[in-house]
RNA sequence: GGUUUCGUGGCCGAGCGGUUAGGCAGCGGUCUGCAAAACCGUCUACAGCGGUUCGAAUCCGCUCGAAACCUCCA
């Protein structure tokens, strides 16, 4: 591998060297949704962090395989709801069998991934599908003396995991602060320690969602779909395990919790987390009226929003924070990267029309700056954990000098023009990810193209001027595009 | 209250001890029949207060502000 990359380990809380266990292999593991709602922008956020990682180790040459879950089983609401299980809640409201309900948001999750030419995940596991892995899991940590039994439910014992291993070391969380901070809640006596979390929990009777296991009919606990889907599909050793910063605890500190009173040791060896997003400032919250679905954001139909955005502006917006930093989403900033991804495309499309000047004249782009410099400014940021803002900036670069050569203030030769197109094309389709939406969904443009012509070209012909009737007519058809003249006037179709 | 991220110019956002970020907006110019685009030039910054250093946006401490997590459960 050529390229160094270089990428933040929340676990050491710093940058480290990635070395692939198997190279060029690399296994990738990122929690995926929660399907009990529609994707918003913290759903988009985080698949493009890690759909970025994905898209740039391939293009380095790695060989990934980037695994990304289905949370289906057992979750509750989170705020004021108490004690229920998000999905099975969501069921009962809504007449519907609980499968119904998972198959609805995960189609839809899938929908607006697509829509932000999120790749696909080599596997995408659901916890669902995984009930008998996370029961094997259970029973090796029982094995090894880390879980406890209690009223058909099964907990961690953190405390005595904590003796002999360093608890809370990817969170920064300290054992005595947790135990001393919580409070006593009714109905949790089941559990030795309020720190202890679930492995496997009883299914009530009301509770539809169940699967029969050792400890009688229940549920899994959250983290252990995760730990047992990984290892599964990646290997008891695997590069990296990713995720949102608000997974980092407990979710994230109970897998490794989990993992290494399974297998002895610890499968992960980086972790990567994406930082939030906010909403003019504030954090995004039902409560609060700004909660923005994917879908919303799409159509333009939520009153926070002054029109709406199209995927690949709310694509290229994300690209151009670091992945690591908050990022705050308002219409201003919005509509600053929609022209500036719009300057972005109308180069690329300049670019295809840029002719290379002929040996005899060659002169190099502007004094001191080549295209293999940028070239490599652009595998440096990207291999200095992945920035894609500075990347993004230097593909700015490259627009400047394709304007330049195109108002013919600046020249190329061929070979700086091939090598010019060559990382465009990489780094802004290949890399980010970006798709030119007007090139491609263009109906309404060339409805008004038409019908502008085909009024021009009604004025010639009722000027007797038809030779260029004829002219304009014969050139539509080498396009494919037919006209044809009738009493009521002239239409044309498309022929393919 | 604890843990973890942050706080940069009109707006968004890079920056990881010394050297231009970049985008959007503004201003001045070039080009243009007009408009748009493009190109050139230009302005303004590092939350506050201390400390370390020859030198700090960048390291340390405190204060203020924001976000995530810290209870069941996923």
């Amino acid at each position: 591998m050529e390229n160094t990359l270089i990428l933040y380990n929340t676990l050491t809380r710093k940058k480290e060297i990635f070395l692939p266990v198997n190279p060029p292999f690399v296994g990738i593991y990122v929690c995926g949704p929660t399907v009990y709602g529609d994707p918003h922008l913290g759903h988009a956020r985080a698949a493009l962090t890690f759909d970025t990682v994905f898209r740039y180790m391939k293009h380095i040459g790695y060989k990934v395989r980037y695994v990304r879950n289905i949370t289906d089983v057992g979750h509750l609401e989170n705020d004021a709801d108490e004690g229920e299980d998000k999905i099975g809640k969501k069921a009962r409201l809504e007449q519907l069998e609980p499968m119904e309900v998972v198959q609805y948001f995960t189609d839809r999750y899938h929908l607006y991934m697509d829509l932000l030419n999120i790749l696909k995940p080599s596997i995408e596991p659901r916890a669902s599908g995984h009930i008998i892995e996370q029961i094997e899991l259970i029973k090796k940590i029982f094995d090894a003396g880390f879980a406890y039994e209690s009223k058909g439910s099964v907990y961690f014992d953190v405390e005595k995991f904590a003796k002999t291993n360093n608890y809370g070391k990817l969170s920064g969380r300290i054992l005595e602060d947790l135990l001393s901070n919580t409070r006593q809640l009714e109905g949790q006596q089941e559990k030795h320690n309020s720190a202890d979390f679930a492995l496997w929990k009883n299914a009530m009777p009301e509770h539809i969602m169940r699967w029969p296991s050792p400890w009688g009919d229940g549920f899994p606990g959250w983290h252990a779909e995760c730990s047992a889907m990984s290892v599964k599909y990646l290997g008891e050793h695997f590069d990296i395990h990713g995720g949102g910063m608000d997974l980092l605890f407990p979710h994230h500190e109970a897998e490794i919790a989990q993992s290494k009173a399974a297998l002895g040791h610890e499968p992960v060896h980086y972790w990567m987390h994406n930082n939030m997003i906010t909403i003019n400032g504030q954090k995004m919250g039902k409560s609060l009226g700004n909660f923005i679905t994917l879908e919303e954001f799409f159509k333009g139909s939520h009153k926070a929003l002054e029109k709406a955005y199209t995927p690949m502006t709310i694509r290229f917006f994300i690209l151009q924070a670091h992945y690591r930093s908050p990022l705050d989403f308002s219409n201003e900033a919005l509509q600053a990267a929609e022209k500036g991804m719009k300057k972005l495309f109308e180069a690329g499309r300049s670019l295809q029309r840029l002719i290379a000047s002929p040996p005899s004249e060659n002169i190099l782009t502007s004094p001191g700056i080549s295209i293999s410099d940028i070239r490599k400014s652009c595998y440096e940021a990207m291999n200095d954990d992945f920035n894609s803002p500075i990347l993004i900036a230097n593909l700015f670069e490259l627009v400047r000098i394709i304007n330049s050569v195109t108002d013919k203030k600046e020249r190329l030769s061929l070979t700086d023009l091939l090598d010019l197109s060559e990382l465009y094309n990489a780094f802004v389709f290949e890399v980010l990810g970006l798709k030119d939406e007007s090139s491609g969904n263009n109906a309404e443009l060339l409805d008004g193209l038409m019908n502008l012509i085909i009024e021009l070209r009604a004025q010639v012909r009722s000027n007797k001027d038809y030779a260029t009737s004829d002219k304009i007519r014969d050139e539509l058809l080498r396009l494919k595009i037919q006209v044809k003249d009738g009493k009521e006037g002239a239409t044309w179709t498309i022929d393919s």
